[in-house]
DNA sequence: GTTATGGTGTAACAAAGGTTACACTATTGA
DNA sequence: TCAATAGTGTAACCTTTGTTACACCATAAC
């Protein structure tokens, strides 16, 4: 475990808090598609990844759902530490985008870690901020934009983080993850199809040029 | 100033750190409607709320505002923590609701006592918390409801805000922080007298029963 | 007073997005 | 092989929200 927790976390954690985590730490394989955290899920630990990608999504009481952000390597889920600290609750879902790979950290540890390590403490800062960050993202693309540029930006969203240009969605999951509906967002695609910027086949998306 | 802070954040900080926040912190007054942050400010502090309200609203663009939440008494803006971590410059705008009254720390002091008082640390990460949540549920306003239940809760919270049940806004002030037009929010005011939950008069709209 | 300004009410219309319905087709699986 | 299922394309329609336009009235400024 050691050689992957330097390989992603070696620039921001020093070498006695890496050992720490090797020895608490818990190795999990996660395949794509598996739901990791539904709301209302009581929180037993904080996970780092290691490999893979998930995603974060927020869900209303009907159900509804709506994409939040993934979290890549050497990220962690400060959602989890917002519970955690709060002892709420899950207040969102977590799904592999891909298969992952991670270790969980149990909670007390995080807490003990935020006293004794200047670079934990700052790795559990940096990654409030850049949720926030997203989450205000988010906020600002369903605030202030139209559904065809939140579908372009969601497409190029799932180009960079499966780092391929075919998308493996059918219409319907992409509805869900915009919070929109399968006939809406198969017109708007169609239309970016007759602009050249996309091809649709059955069960994926070829991208060809989305600026 | 020892007495606000003892009043406000008595019951979170102890003695040393309230003494630490005496000395190095600047009494600051605000008169309601002045603008505190705009978008794109570098950041010289953060504040301490001691009395009245803050407004803290997104903006595009095109200068399209979106209300967040209102920060009070007892609270600071995680967000200009967040812009103090990332030395980027703000991403929100803020405005005094209320006359207010707050201490400004700088920045330095802030790291500095991170490090020192573990209550602090806590004040710290449970302002993130409580931003981070604020803003998800914003977000599920946003995403999942429709005006008229986004208007109904934007007028109950004003009310809890200014403790008052009279909300002293024109039309047109809260399109603005729901992001709407003057108009729609006039038609859906109108429904919502016609139904007895409100009175309508100029500059003032008075509260009856929102449920 | 009179005029200018700003806040509100309302109608008519436009646009975006959601809904229903149905056809067509590729794939699965009995 | 053939029925069942799931994914997609498309039309027609509805609802919500936004836009434009204009009338009316209170208040402030002159």
């Amino acid at each position: 475990m050691i050689q992957e927790l330097k390989d992603n976390y070696g620039h921001l954690f020093e070498k006695e808090l890496i050992n720490e985590i090797a020895q608490v730490g818990t190795f999990k394989e996660v395949p794509a598609g598996f739901t990791m955290m539904a709301i209302g899920d009581y929180i037993r630990g904080v996970p780092l990844l290691i490999s893979g990608a998930i995603k974060v999504m927020r869900e209303d009481k009907e159900g509804d759902e709506l994409l939040l952000y993934y979290l890549e390597s050497g990220e962690t889920c400060s959602m989890t530490m917002n519970c955690c600290m709060g002892h709420t609750k899950s207040e969102i879902k977590a799904v592999a985008e891909q298969d992952t790979i991670l270790i969980m950290i149990p909670v007390q540890k995080m807490e003990e870690w935020t006293t004794k390590y200047k670079s934990w403490r700052d790795f559990v800062f940096q990654s409030y901020h850049n949720r926030l960050n997203e989450v205000l993202h988010i906020l600002d693309s369903v605030a202030f934009e139209k559904m065809d540029q939140r579908l372009v930006n969601y497409l190029k969203e799932k180009v960079r983080i499966n780092n391929s240009n075919t998308i493996q969605n059918t219409h319907q999951e992409i509805a869900y993850d915009l919070h929109s509906s399968r006939v809406v967002i198969s017109r708007l695609l169609k239309k970016l199809e007759q602009m050249g910027a996309i091809e649709l086949h059955r069960n994926h998306i070829k991208i060809i040029d989305l600026e």
